[in-house]
RNA sequence: GCCGGGGUAGCUCAGCCGGUAGAGCGCCGGGCUGUUAACCCGGUGGUCGGGGGUUCGAGUCCCCUCCCCGGCGCCA
């Protein structure tokens, strides 16, 4: 029962209410006028019932308002449940009483819109059920991490969002004004993280990150939610298992909890099955370029992969899938080279199948202080601006790893969506900021 | 930043070799007691992204510019 006496849609079909008086509230879904007989489906975060209004069936001075509702206006009904096979999902509400909490303009969105369009409107087209499903799933995509690493005794931190400087010195930064300097949104907490693990061993943090690139893909936002976890005494392989039971345990509960949303996306639930089953596979960089060639790719050694590539890679899998030991010198600088083959770095992406691609990013860090200073020196970075995590070598260093997740880029994988726009309900991206 | 596509009615689009603006949907009015993207009749609708040029005449041709979409690079 939901404050006000009034039920929840979905129980309108799931209890036995059939004969029964309920009170259901929501917002007109569509709407048919058929001479003396007005049909409304009323939506509500649960789903969508057909309510009925008949003349003669309400009270008197009611008819005029039933034959003004419009698409989203907000009701409350209070009827009678009948079963009827010309009902969608086969029961309806006879309305008694009609209580118009606000009639809606005509409303902009019909189905054939254009996505500028959409995107201008993206405060009321978050009420379609397709948004809303997504926004469903990605609730239990959080809260299933956060249930994992909870379970398994990591702490959760918060990082700072506004930095002074540049953390990877690649990529762009937005810069604000702070008082009287510069300050820069954060791209990724890692960095803060390294000092928390010195005092609490196992951390992790979701907080908003920020790339200032004009990236013009269907992979990429400005402002995405990132989920770093950091562990002292933590090996490369170590955090890899973390990052593959972390994924499997998300994408367990969003079979389990989230079906009929992956449905109505129509998303090949089988597609994901797969993924529930750990380890997942790891192919080194070498191996990944050894399959590329043989695909017929003109790649080598020291080459980065590219989309294409990346894209190509995921067809030999049918589950997420580690890539390991990158050329050094096309990954940041922080990450540890290996010692048994120094060219190349104790850093991995976990790739997600179906052509999604990298969803993590994780690493060993560079422990010591004099290689990781020489690092620093190489990529043209000032050693001044580095000073203290340079310190988190000096006093008692430790081995340590960790990763970042893009958690829309789970999202968008897990629910089969075509662009990363749709698995965050205001997308930033392309200089996008309205609304 | 680069490559490709696009901007015409509230929305989705058509508009030929340059000749003075069209359709469907929506909306408004009327009709209809079982609609599922309802249907039928009537009505309403425009700074053709912006600026400049060629021309008797430009949505259409030329130049500049802004914005959007898809892809690449960068990454999570």
């Amino acid at each position: 029962m939901l404050c006000g006496g009034a039920i929840e849609v979905r129980k309108v079909f799931t209890e036995d209410t059939v004969g029964k008086e309920v009170t259901v509230r929501g917002w007109v879904h569509r709407v048919f006028k058929v001479g003396g007989k007005v049909f409304a489906w009323v939506r509500d975060p649960t789903g969508v019932v057909q309510v009925v209004f008949e003349k003669s069936s309400l009270p008197e001075g009611t008819w005029p308002q039933v034959k003004k509702l419009t698409r989203e206006s907000s009701l409350e009904v209070r009827g009678v449940v009948r079963e009827d096979p010309r009902a969608p999902g086969g029961r309806e509400v006879l309305a008694k009483t009609l209580k118009v909490y606000g009639f809606s303009p005509p409303f902009p969105i019909r189905g054939k819109e254009e996505i500028e369009f959409l995107l201008d409107i993206r405060h009321l087209w978050l009420r379609s059920r397709r948004m809303t499903a997504i926004m469903k799933i990605k609730h239990t995509i959080l809260k299933a991490l956060r249930e994992w690493l909870l379970r398994e005794g990591w702490w959760e931190v918060t990082p700072p969002i506004l930095t002074g400087s540049a953390v990877e010195g690649g990529a762009t930064l937005f810069e604000v004004k702070y008082f009287d300097k510069k300050a820069y949104l954060s791209q990724s907490a890692q960095l803060y993280l390294e000092v928390l693990i010195y005092s609490l061993g196992k951390v992790w943090s979701l907080t908003p990150s920020f790339r200032a690139e004009k990236s013009r893909t269907r992979r990429h936002l400005s402002e995405y939610w990132h989920l770093e976890i950091e562990g002292a005494w933590y090996d490369m392989e170590d955090t890899m298992k973390v990052a593959e039971e972390m994924v499997a345990y998300a994408v367990r509960k969003v079979l389990e909890e989230r079906r009929e949303e992956l449905e109505f996306l129509g998303r090949d639930v089988s597609k994901l099955e797969p993924a529930l089953e750990t380890p997942y596979p790891r192919i080194t960089y070498d191996e990944a370029i050894e399959r590329l060639k043989a695909k017929g790719f003109n790649i080598e050694w020291g080459d980065d992969l590219g989309a294409d590539e990346e894209r190509a890679l995921t067809q030999d899998f049918e589950k997420p899938f580690f890539v390991t030991h990158f050329p050094r010198h096309i990954k940041a600088f922080y990450m540890k080279p290996d010692p048994k083959r120094p060219e190349v770095v104790l850093g991995y992406d976990l790739l997600a199948p179906e052509g999604y691609g990298e969803i993590i990013g994780g690493s060993q860090r560079e422990d010591d202080y004099d290689k990781l200073l020489q690092r620093i020196k190489e990529e043209g970075l000032n050693p001044k601006d580095y000073e203290w995590y340079l310190d988190l070598r000096k006093y008692g260093t430790v081995p340590h790893s960790g990763f970042g997740l893009g958690v829309e880029r789970l999202v968008m994988w897990v629910a089969g969506l075509d662009h990363i726009r749709d698995a965050t309900p205001f997308p930033r991206w392309r200089g996008r900021i309205y609304p």
